[in-house]
Order: C-alpha cells, then sequence, then structure tokens
DNA sequence: TAGTGGTCTAGACCACGTG
DNA sequence: ACGTGGTCTAGACCACTAT
C-alpha cells in the first residue's frame, strides 16, 4: 500500500557514501587499516552485512584492499605491489615490464585553452608541465608530458620528483595527498615528431603509440592530463576485455 | 579443533560452476531466461543467497545479464545494444561510434606457426581467413584480419557474412553457437604496409594502431584470433583505468 | 496480483593471520 | 586464543515488470 520511493537509495550505497567521505577527509590514510566491518556496523547501525556490501563496492573500485585474517586497508600507490598501476605493458616475449623513470623537467606554466579544457580548470590557470621518459634496460621508451594543476601540488620541483624513489603516483600521494583512483586513456598511433624523436632516440615519423590520459580523484576531480608517446617495437600495450 | 580444509572452495563457486556448465552445454541458450534464482537454489539444495552470489559474478563477467523483476537471461551477441561490446571507440569529438562493416573476402588455409601458436591449434591446422573493413559514413578506417579456427565454424563463407546484419559475433554466436566471452589485446603503432594502406584509403608509411585480439569462450578455449589496422586520426581507442 | 531480482537483518560457522 | 574477513542460512520486506 506504501507508495514506492522515485529517489530510493539503497542503505549499503549510503554507508559506501559514508565510507568514501571519510577517506576523502583524511580519517583514514592511504596504507592504513579502516575499522572493522563488525564496528563500522555499530557505528553507522546498521548490520555487518549491509557494511559489507559498501566495502565490496569500495575494494572493487580500489579504494580500499582487503585482507582475509588481518582487515580492510586503505588503497595506495606506494608499498604496494600495485606499483604502476595503470600501466600495462608487456613485451613481444610475453613477461610484464617494470620500467624506470627519468625526469627531465619541471615547469610552471599557464594552461592554454586545450589543457584546461581536460583538465576542466580556467585557460591561464597555472600548471606544472612534467617531462620525463620510462626505459627498460637503459633504453628510454616512453616520453610523457604530464600536465598537474598547480593549486593542489604548490611546492613541486624536479629535485624533489628526481630525489623520490617511488612512482609518480606514490609520490603525489605522500607529498600532496592527492590519490589517483580512476583514469580514463584515449589511444591513437601518431608520427615521432622532432621532441618525442629526440627523447626517444628514433627519427622522427616512427610510428608511435599516443596515450593521453585524464586521471582523477575522489568525486571524479581531474588531477592530471597526460600524454605519452610508447615506442612499441618491443612491447605492447595490454588490454584486457569482458 | 577440526582441521583446516586445504582444497577449500566455497558453495557458491561450485554452484558457479554448475551453471556454467548449463549455458555451455546449451541448456539455457543467448538470450534466454534463465531459471529463477529461488528455483535453482531448490535445484541445488542451497540457500537462494548462495545462487545469488554465483550469479552474481557471472553477471559481473558478461556471462549473464540481471533484470529486476523480468529475471536473469544470457547473455547474447544479438539483439541486445551489446553490439560491439568488445569495441571501444570514441570520436574525437567526444562521441561514442557505430562502424559499419565491409566484409572483403574469406579463405581457408592452413594455420601458419604464429597464427597457431596464438590460436593454441597446431601449425597446418585449417582455419579461415576472413578479410574485412569497418567503416564510419562510407569511409573504410579499420582493416580487420581475422582468423577462425575452421574445425569450429565449419560452412562459414563470404555470402553467408555479408548476408548477415548482425554483428561479426553475433552471427558466430547464432549460427555457430560459439560465443566470445572474454578477450585480450595487445596493442602498438606501426606503419601502413601496402594492403593496409590500400584498404584504408592512406598513403603507405602512414602511422596505424594495430590491435591484436586473442577472443576466448568458456574454459578460456581460444575461438579466434585477430589483427585490427586503424586510422586514429579522427577517433581513438578508449579504455577505463581503475 | 503474482513473480522476479534487490535489500537488509541476525546469527552461525569457517579460513586466515597474528600473537 | 583471538579478531578479522569470508561463507552460508532463513526469513522479511522492497522495487520493478508483466499480466
Amino acid at each position: 500500500m506504501a507508495p514506492p520511493n522515485p529517489t530510493f537509495s539503497p542503505l549499503y550505497q549510503q554507508i559506501k557514501g559514508l565510507l568514501i567521505q571519510s577517506l576523502q577527509n583524511g580519517e583514514w590514510k592511504p596504507g592504513e587499516l579502516i575499522p572493522s566491518e563488525t564496528e563500522l556496523a555499530g557505528r553507522y547501525g546498521v548490520s555487518q552485512g549491509t557494511v559489507r556490501k559498501a566495502i565490496d563496492e569500495l575494494a572493487a573500485e580500489n579504494l580500499v584492499v582487503r585482507k582475509q585474517g588481518r582487515g580492510t586497508f586503505v588503497a595506495t600507490h606506494n608499498e604496494d605491489r600495485a606499483q604502476y598501476r595503470f600501466l600495462r605493458l608487456v613485451s613481444d616475449a610475453g613477461q610484464a615490464l617494470v620500467p624506470k623513470s627519468t625526469y627531465l623537467s619541471v615547469d610552471r606554466v599557464r594552461a592554454n585553452t586545450d589543457v584546461a579544457t581536460l583538465l576542466d580548470i580556467k585557460p591561464s590557470d597555472p600548471v606544472f608541465v612534467v617531462k620525463r621518459t620510462l626505459g627498460f634496460e637503459g633504453i628510454p621508451r616512453i616520453f610523457d608530458e604530464i600536465w598537474l594543476p598547480a593549486a593542489q601540488y604548490k611546492g613541486l620541483t624536479l629535485e624533489r620528483l628526481q630525489a623520490c624513489d617511488s612512482t609518480l603516483y606514490g609520490f603525489l600521494e605522500s607529498a600532496f595527498g592527492v590519490r589517483m583512483l580512476r583514469a580514463v586513456e584515449n589511444i591513437k598511433a601518431v608520427s615521432a615528431q622532432s621532441e618525442q624523436a629526440d627523447r626517444l632516440h628514433v627519427p622522427e615519423g616512427t610510428p608511435l603509440l599516443m596515450v593521453e590520459r585524464q586521471s582523477m580523484t575522489y568525486a571524479d576531480q581531474l588531477v592530471e592530463l597526460r600524454r605519452g608517446w610508447y615506442v612499441t617495437d618491443q612491447f605492447s600495450y595490454r588490454n584486457e576485455l569482458y
């Protein structure tokens, strides 16, 4: 007899929202243990199964990591073997590849309209431009140009990047509290222009994979734009479809 | 006091296995409704919640599709709006793209070692080679070479492909009962060779995205190998990372 | 109105990791 | 031995779809 509720939202979704808030406001930091399911159930006044379903979704989105017998941890780009979580490369021989990065430059500039649009900021807002290469066995095979809205990365310098021995995302997470949660990539084939050819030690005109990535943190806020040029004669970009 | 079971397998995983068997042996065909959760619970002698968790995983893997109030259906490459489930392209303007395919040839040949390895069959086993283009607004922008182990596609001809107005996967599903469930892609940038340049109306040497896809059906059995060359100056290959 | 999947609960027990 | 997440159950109720 009761009318159906047009704005129905499952309890576990609301709990999920509360958990995301606690993650976002830093109540639980990357790498830390969050309270147990029963404790959270008590805190929010719901059953343990409802908390479980909320955490299930967070785990599916890689915001947290469950470890049986130990607890649930906030996901981190550091110290996990989740290094290079977003970079899926396989060598032609079929092995996974671990690149080594070399930072070339960091500049503070004003965003052009192109970059501003893709970062959802105002044109002429300040951004850092980071250039680097990723190499395998000493040979640079990826050249990245990375735009970071300056507002969220105050104090970024080339020296700090070069001094850091973790992943870029690991560094940005621990130094600026910016957590990369999700990204969208658009991939094309292009011809190497002079700068790319130079950085990658290939002739101009060499076909390169161009990967444009927009990365997001909580609430889908854009916090990185990146264009990478890949020399793919020894390896491939790997993707799985379901 | 009881010793832990080293070969522990959750009940819902076993149920999932039974459900997959029924899907595989054709008890429920693509597009059909499968029995309700309560009925399956009765059949297997478990609770409805256990069946639910099994079906949850099948739905997450796109083997079945749940529709609230109606039931659970076997996934299909036909009649769904799940057309081109594995092809994620976006135009530079940001819209999704719906290609139109043109079949060029079908040949029955013996697999070379390269193809045989990637299809997990014996060299010199017979395979069909299908060539086609995908176009947008009449302009061919993707050239595909598709290898299909002949054993599973008896009677495939160019005429049948040309006569069919559904997706390739939709056709292979209804004509041969082969369901593409999962695929792995390796992507590179290459220079257009003569055949590709010819088919795609671009000069030789044009940078092309080369997408090599291995497709699998139940039990991860390889049932397709495909190499596609994409002219990516008007659109991109889209990928989402989590 | 009947049947389906979707949510929520409460409680029991198991497997895993750590002391 | 203890606490955690993981499984399983049984039952109640809600939302959606079809008839």
